[in-house]
Formats: structure tokens, sequence, C-alpha cells
DNA sequence: ATAAACGTAACTAAAATGGTTACGTATTAA
DNA sequence: TTAATACGTAACCATTTTAGTTACGTTTAT
């Protein structure tokens, strides 16, 4: 699979918003991530996209979270950088038309994929940012 | 996060061979697939591994299923190709020490993507080959 | 013996991923 | 008002992953 790790990533940015409580520039997030600071800013700007935090421009600015840790779940941080990313994907090789199997097989499995999936983003709706702060 | 399509891939292989009930050759089963036959037959290998099909060589060779598809799950043919393969990874980045986050973050956070990932194949599991093969 | 089929190693092409440099824009503070 | 600082984003690169392909050895039915 190697997906990426995107969603860890913000995972990380996003505790140390919290249990940090102040504005962070994306120099000092990189660090505590071990990472370039435009990976944080790329990251970042589409939690802000999703309205889980604030950026600040210009000198003295940085980064804050937009809301409390305790309104933020892991599915909220989930949807804001994985948005259009299957957990598991379909196969995408075209279709051998004389075959029913070919024809309809993704479809099949496509109804169990997405329940699948339903019942993971409900796991991680059930944890919020301030689950993870308070275990730092 | 593209992940890998062997599992869908791998559901369309066994759906082919429950739905036909007899054996098959990889060169067929790459055709159903659109793909080459050395890709099939890498998949089948792992799903033969697993003890869900099985594989006759030589003349009037090929797969058939080890069991039948009533008792052949998702989650089965999911373990059988994905085995090693986190839904979610975590990063990678070297922690850094000064950085009581960077320390813990990954470890309170795997908790919950293993307790989602496990709702996720619970799913899988009630899904049997021949829900699929039905539809067919 | 021969043909047919699996098993697997080795290689390639294409795509995804993360990282990096560079630079424009915005904002604050002196 | 100017200099310094920080975000936003485009462009590019290196690495890794993925699927596909060729090739060839091994097995087995006829």
């Amino acid at each position: 699979m190697t997906s990426s790790s995107r969603f860890s990533m913000a995972v990380h940015i996003m505790t140390a918003l919290a249990f940090m409580g102040e504005k962070m520039t994306s120099e000092v997030l990189s660090n505590t991530v071990n990472t370039n600071p435009v990976v944080i800013r790329r990251l970042l700007g589409e939690l802000a996209r999703a309205g889980l935090v604030r950026a600040e421009r210009g000198k003295s600015g940085g980064f804050s979270l937009a809301r409390s840790a305790k309104s933020i779940s892991l599915l909220d941080i989930f949807r804001a950088v994985m948005s259009d990313t299957e957990l598991v994907p379909l196969h995408e090789n075209p279709e051998y038309r004389k075959c029913a199997v070919s024809c309809k097989v993704r479809g099949a499995l496509c109804v169990h994929l997405d329940r699948a999936q339903n019942v993971y983003e409900r796991e991680l709706k059930k944890v919020m940012l301030a689950d993870i702060e308070k275990t730092m």
C-alpha cells in the first residue's frame, strides 16, 4: 500500500498546536516533525481550508487552532487531508466486455468497501484531538 | 493514498473462480482482469499460501478455489494479499528528542488507528465471496 | 518426448510521495 | 515607511512503489 503518511503527520501537527497552546510557525513545526517547512505549510493549508486552523501571515505570523481541541475529531483531520482518498481503492484495469465478472465485480465490491470505510470513519469520529493531547 | 489495488484485483480473480466453478489458467484469468498472467500468478501464489486456492502445475493445470465460496470472507482475501499493510500508516520521520509531542504522538495515534482498522476488518469479515458471486 | 501451465527472478515504465528551492504577498514592528 | 518575518504556492527532484513484462526453470498430462 504505502499510502501516504499525510494523516499521521497532520495529527502530529495538530497535537503540537493543541499542546503548545500558542501560535507556532511552520519553521518550528517542521522541527518537531523533522521535515521541511513547506511540507508543513501545505498540510496546514488544507487544514485551514477545512476551518481547523487559522493562519496569520506576515511578521509574528504563524498557525493556531481555529477551534478547541475538544471539538476537533480525528475524522475532521482525516477528511481535511485525505478527502479524495479511498482507504482501499478499486483496480482500474479496463473491463473485458465479454465477461460478466469483469463488468460487475467492482460495483459489487464497492458497496462493501464503502460500508467498511464508513465504520472506519465512524471510529475516527469518536476520538478528539484533546484525547490525543491528554496523553502527551 | 494510492494504496495498491491488489485487494480489489484479488477479489476479482476469486469471484471469477467462484463464478466459473472450474479450473482456470492464469492466461484466462488475465483476460478478465485485463492484465498480465504473471501479475495474476503472483496474486494467486499469495492466495494459495493462505489456503484459499489450489494451484495445479503442468499440462491441464490451473487454479481453483480450495474452499467453498460460502466459507471465504473478504477478510480472508484481504489478509492473504495485504497482510503487512496498514490501512493508514504512521509517518516515519525521526523523532525530535526534545519534543514530547514528537516522541509520543505516534504511540497515542496508533492505538486509535488500530481500533479503526479492526472495525474495518470486522466489516470485511461479514461479506462472503458467495455474496459477491451472487450479484454477478 | 512434448506441450502446456505454474513459479519466480530480473528488469522497466509510470506514478506517487516527500522533500527542496525560490519567490511573491502580507503584516508587523521599529 | 522600511526592513524583517512568515505564509502561499509553483516548479522541480529523488526516492519509492506499483504494475506490467520478458524470460526461463520446473512440473505434469498426454
